[in-house]
RNA sequence: CGGGGCGUAGCGUAGUUUGGUUAGCGCGCCUGCUUUGGGAGCAGGAGGUCGGAGGUUCAAAUCCUCUCGCCCCGACCA
């Protein structure tokens, strides 16, 4: 028997190795994903859908409990609608798909397809919105959305990929601001709660914010091979769509206005983030609150005693499947052995062994996934010892990824331990920068590293920039990393 | 979009430099028997337009041209 990993059979590229090969392996191996036949496009496959209908039914709950309500709109856009605000277009033009051609006719105006739907959604809202009265507007749609990329990775960047993208109106600049930010919030919670992964959280600089944004605020997280990877953005429109769609109201003082505006999105990306966060030697791990397996059950059979062993698993299921998302591995073509490889692979948080010796001590062997550790318990609370294992291992991953993140964040104030850093174990680096636009492009030149983002209670800084030396009263500590 | 690499059975690959029988091997798959607490064993069997299209040649996986896709490193983005 093997009593570490390394004596486990690999099926997959080593992580420390070369992590990108590993991501893919995790990815093609564990059916989360495969390639589609066009460039760039990937098909979902069930078991990587179901973490997508878990997150998003997770997520989809935070939205309504803070007053949101979805809709769809069209994934056609007239052509016109997208060249309508400068900085949109500018953002968008060069991954923007046109529609030009229907049957054997040409669109008399050509179509795109959205990349992101502010200005369609903007378009409705002048529509909708007469009075003080018809605000805010809290809608949400879940959709696909194609951005044409040069350079694809399943899940972390492809040409068509799933997200959510609430739009919102306010009668006020704060009641925006305020928006913008408690959505900030709700997506801090929804990553550290149910998919066990800290983050960052702050505003982008100008040179990263969305384009039409005035701020876009965000939710950074770092993956294990030291990159950081943008989990979800918040931006506060302001009133730039808003007056490009003509988007008004009358308000209480009988003045004409416009309304202010907020955007939010996250999206499959996120699937990608699970994986490089969670993931170990031995493959995924799927935080229980969004894996689709939360509890396998693999019965070991071995003659003359299957039918004894199966009943007990059937019945150890029926019990379990009122508290958990369980499943029964009782495939004869597969030994124990190649079972329990397979499903770590897979990432399911818990599996229950139950076999000849524990049917007749009438206990169960559990097995969690982000440890390894395994524990026989009786079969009398069985309910309850799988209930807490799945908030155990739940915690673990958190803790563990928080505990990486905590090690691999640098505060420095010098920047050749900066470029060291950032060309050996890489991370997330604290460092103080004077707020001009030309240190931030000189380092991302010389380094690779972006500002990922301004923490949201930043104080002026009169520490001196870590790249030109000068102080400023515009500058702040911010968190620099190499992104995905 | 630049630089590099790779496409041979479901997966991983040998063969390509130097063209020459029926394209070889491992895993997986099918059948049977024995197995089962960390990827079981034996025996038999099926599976290939060598990414695609042109070309050179008596003869092409192998040489030439074009093309498609994927991976890695950069530039651009969720």
């Amino acid at each position: 028997m093997a009593e570490n990993s390394q004596e486990f059979v690999q099926h997959i590229a080593s992580k420390s190795e070369n992590f990108s090969q590993w991501y893919l392996d995790v990815v093609l191996r564990a059916e989360l994903a495969d390639y589609a036949p066009v460039r760039g496009c990937m098909v979902i496959r069930p078991y990587g859908y179901g973490i997508w209908e878990n997150l998003k039914g997770l997520l989809d709950k935070r939205f309504k409990a803070t007053g949101h309500k979805n809709a769809y709109f069209p994934l056609f856009i007239p052509g016109s609608f997208l060249e309508k605000e400068a900085e949109h277009v500018e953002g968008f033009a060069p991954e923007v798909a046109w529609v030009t051609r229907a049957g054997n006719e040409d669109l008399a105006e050509p179509l795109v397809v959205r990349p992101t739907s502010e200005t369609i959604i903007g378009h409705m809202y002048a529509k909708w919105i007469k009075s003080w009265r018809d605000l805010p507007v809290l809608i949400n749609q879940w959709a696909n959305v194609v951005r044409w990329e040069k350079t694809t990775r399943l899940f972390l960047r492809t040409s068509e990929f799933l997200w959510q993208e609430g739009h919102t109106c306010h009668r006020t600049k704060e009641e925006a601001e305020e928006e913008a930010l408690k959505m900030l919030e709700v997506y801090r919670r929804f990553l550290t709660e149910d998919l066990a992964i800290p983050v960052l959280t702050g505003k982008k600089t100008e040179r990263e914010k969305f384009a039409g944004a005035v701020t876009t605020y965000c939710v950074e997280a770092l993956m294990t091979d030291g990159r950081a990877l943008q989990a979800g953005t918040s931006h506060d429109l302001g009133q730039n769509f808003a007056k490009v769609f003509d988007i008004t109201f009358l308000d209480k003082d009988n003045q004409l206005k416009y309304v202010w505006q907020t955007s939010w999105g996250v999206s499959t990306r996120l699937i990608g983030g699970i994986i490089m966060v969670h993931g170990d030697e031995r493959g995924l791990a799927v935080p229980p609150r969004v894996a689709p397996t939360q509890v396998i059950i693999v019965p070991i059979m071995p003659p003359p005693h299957e039918e004894t062993v199966l009943a007990a698993a059937r019945d150890v299921f029926e019990r379990l499947d009122k508290v958990s998302r369980v499943e029964i591995d009782a495939r004869e073509e597969f030994s124990p052995g190649w079972k329990f490889n397979e499903w770590e692979l897979k990432g399911v948080p818990i599996r229950l062994e139950i076999g000849p010796r524990d049917v007749k001590a009438g206990k169960v062997v559990l097995v969690r996934r982000d440890t390894g550790e395994k524990i026989s318990v009786p079969m009398d609370n069985l309910e309850s010892a799988v209930t807490d294992l799945l908030n155990s291992v739940q915690e673990g991953l958190y803790a563990r990824a928080k505990q990486f993140m905590d090690e691999n964040t640098h505060t420095l104030v010098d920047y050749e331990e900066f470029k060291a850093v950032m060309e050996n174990k890489r991370g997330l680096i604290y460092a103080p920068w004077c707020g001009s636009d030309e240190c931030e492009a000189a380092i991302k030149e010389e380094t690779a590293a972006t500002i990922r983002c301004i923490p949201l209670d930043a104080k002026p800084s009169d520490e001196k920039c870590i790249y030109c030396g000068k102080s400023s009263t515009s500058g702040y500590w911010v968190y620099f990393a190499k992104a995905y």
